[in-house]
DNA sequence: CCAAAAGTGTTAATAGTACACCCATGC
DNA sequence: GCATGGGTGTACTATTAACACTTTTGG
C-alpha cells in the first residue's frame, strides 16, 4: 500500500435500553459464551456486510438479538480513534469472532429501545445477554464505555423530536406511575406527580383503557396504552 | 475474500455553512480544478488517514480550506449506501484523485460554520470554492445532495443546545439586524424584530459596543459582539 | 383503621407572541 | 422634508412550576 489511508472493517455497535426496577439498562452480550467469565461483556454489534449500509447492518443485529424486526433505531455516532481496537484482548477476540489481522476497526453506534419482558432470541449467536443498569456498567471492551456515556444524552435528545419512542420501554398497557417512573430515570431527576398527569392529560395519543390494576393493597391504577394513529394525526395537523 | 464483511476506505464530507446576502450558502469546490466544467462541484472532504480519526480528518479538511485551526465542527451521520459511490463519474474521479479501485466508501458527514469574508486557502488542493446559496444547490456527485439536504435540520438541533455557534457566521462586531436576518435564513421564517431585540438583551453574552455604523443615510446601527467569556459563566451557573 | 399508592386543582411565575410608532441620518 | 432602516414598550396568551390533600383498597 503506497499511501497511508484508512482501508478498514466497518462495524455498528448498538446500545439497547430497556427500563427495569426504575431505572435504565442497557443490553449487553457475553463476548465468548463458552467462557461464562465477568468482565467479558460487550455492546451486541457486529461487522458490515457488503450488501448494507449501518442502517441495515443495526438492523439485523436487533433482529437476531430480540426476534423484532423493524426496532426503533437512532444512529448517534461513528467512532473510529486509530487506538480503540488495539488492546491485546480486544485484537485476540477479533481474531476469532471475525478474522486475522484485522489492524482497524471503525464502528457507528446506534440507540435502540426494548421491552425488558421481551423474549430474547437465544438461539442466534446472542446466547448469554444481560440487562445492566446504567450506573453500574462494568468495564466493557474496545470504546464501549464512552459509547455507552454518550447515549443518554442521544436518548434525550431523541425524545426531544419524538416523544413516541419512550412507549418502546414500556408493556402495551401501561400505568401513569410507569411512564412517570421511566422519564424520572431518563431525566435523572424528581417530576411532580400532578403536573405529569397534567401532561400526560395533553397527549392525546395516551389514552386511558377501562382495565385496572387488580389485587393491589392500595387504590387500583388505571392502566393506558400508546394510540400511534392518534400521534400521526396530531402530527400531520401541524 | 472468504467472507463478505466490507473492508472499505473511509471519507469525511463537510457541509460548511456561510451566511451571505441574507441567505445560508454552502461551501462548494471544483472536483477537478484544470476543468472548469459547471456541474463539477462537491463538499470539500477527503478519505482519513492511517494515524487520524474522523473528526481529526474533518478538522484537516476544514483547516486546508480556510486556514483555521480549530473551527467549530459536528459529526452529524455516516453515509454507507453500497451504492452511494457506483456512479461512472465518481467511480472515475476516485481513481484520479485517491487510487484505482476503490470498490467501496462510506463517509461520515460534518457540519461546519464559516464567516464568508474569511479569506480562502487557495494554496490548497481546494483553489476553486464557491459559496453556493442552500436554495440552489446543484446537482453533486455521490450522495452529496442527500447529505446537504439533512445538514440545516441538524444546524438548528446544534444551535438548541449550543445557541453560540451562530456566532461563527457573522463578523467579530456585528448589527442585531444581520443577526436577526441570520435567524430568519435559519429557521426560514419571519421574526419579529421587538421580540428579537428582547431575546438578544437577555443573552448576556451578546455585548453592545461604543461604536456605530457610519455614513448611513439613516440611523446608525449600534455594533455587538459575541462574549465568549460571558456565555462560559452562565453555563457554569446552570 | 391503617398502610400504601392513586388521583386530583389552584396559583404564581415565566416565556412567548402580537402589534405600531418615533428616531437618527444623508441626501 | 423625505426616504431609509434603527430602535423601543405594552398587553395578552401559553407554558411551566410549586404545592397538599382525599380516594381506594387489602390486610
Amino acid at each position: 500500500m503506497k499511501n497511508s489511508f484508512i482501508h478498514t472493517f466497518v462495524s455498528i455497535d448498538c446500545v439497547v435500553f430497556g427500563f427495569q426496577d426504575n431505572q435504565l439498562n442497557i443490553l449487553l452480550i457475553q463476548r465468548n459464551p463458552e467462557r461464562n467469565e465477568s468482565k467479558n461483556l460487550k455492546l451486541p454489534g457486529s461487522l458490515i456486510y457488503d450488501h448494507e449500509d449501518v442502517d441495515a447492518a443495526a438492523g439485523r443485529v436487533l433482529y437476531e438479538l430480540t426476534g423484532i424486526k423493524k426496532m426503533a433505531l437512532k444512529q448517534f455516532r461513528c467512532f473510529s480513534s486509530p487506538d480503540r481496537a488495539n488492546k491485546p484482548e480486544d485484537m485476540k477476540w477479533l481474531d476469532t469472532a471475525y478474522q486475522p489481522n484485522i489492524n482497524r476497526l471503525i464502528t457507528v453506534a446506534y440507540l435502540s429501545l426494548c421491552k425488558v419482558d421481551h423474549k430474547l432470541n437465544t438461539t442466534s449467536k446472542y446466547k448469554e445477554t444481560k440487562w445492566c443498569p446504567i450506573s453500574r456498567i462494568p468495564e466493557l471492551p474496545f470504546d464501549h464505555n464512552q459509547i455507552v456515556s454518550e447515549s443518554l444524552g442521544e436518548v434525550r435528545r431523541w425524545i426531544e423530536y419524538n416523544p413516541t419512542i419512550v412507549f418502546e420501554l414500556l408493556p402495551r398497557k401501561f400505568m401513569i406511575s410507569q411512564l412517570h417512573k421511566l422519564y424520572e430515570a431518563i431525566y435523572d431527576k424528581a417530576i411532580d406527580i400532578r403536573n405529569f398527569h397534567k401532561k400526560v392529560a395533553a397527549m392525546p395519543y395516551v389514552v386511558a383503557l377501562e382495565e385496572k390494576q387488580k389485587a393491589v393493597s392500595h387504590r387500583a391504577a388505571r392502566y393506558y396504552k400508546f394510540d400511534k394513529k392518534a400521534y400521526n394525526k396530531l402530527k400531520t395537523n401541524i
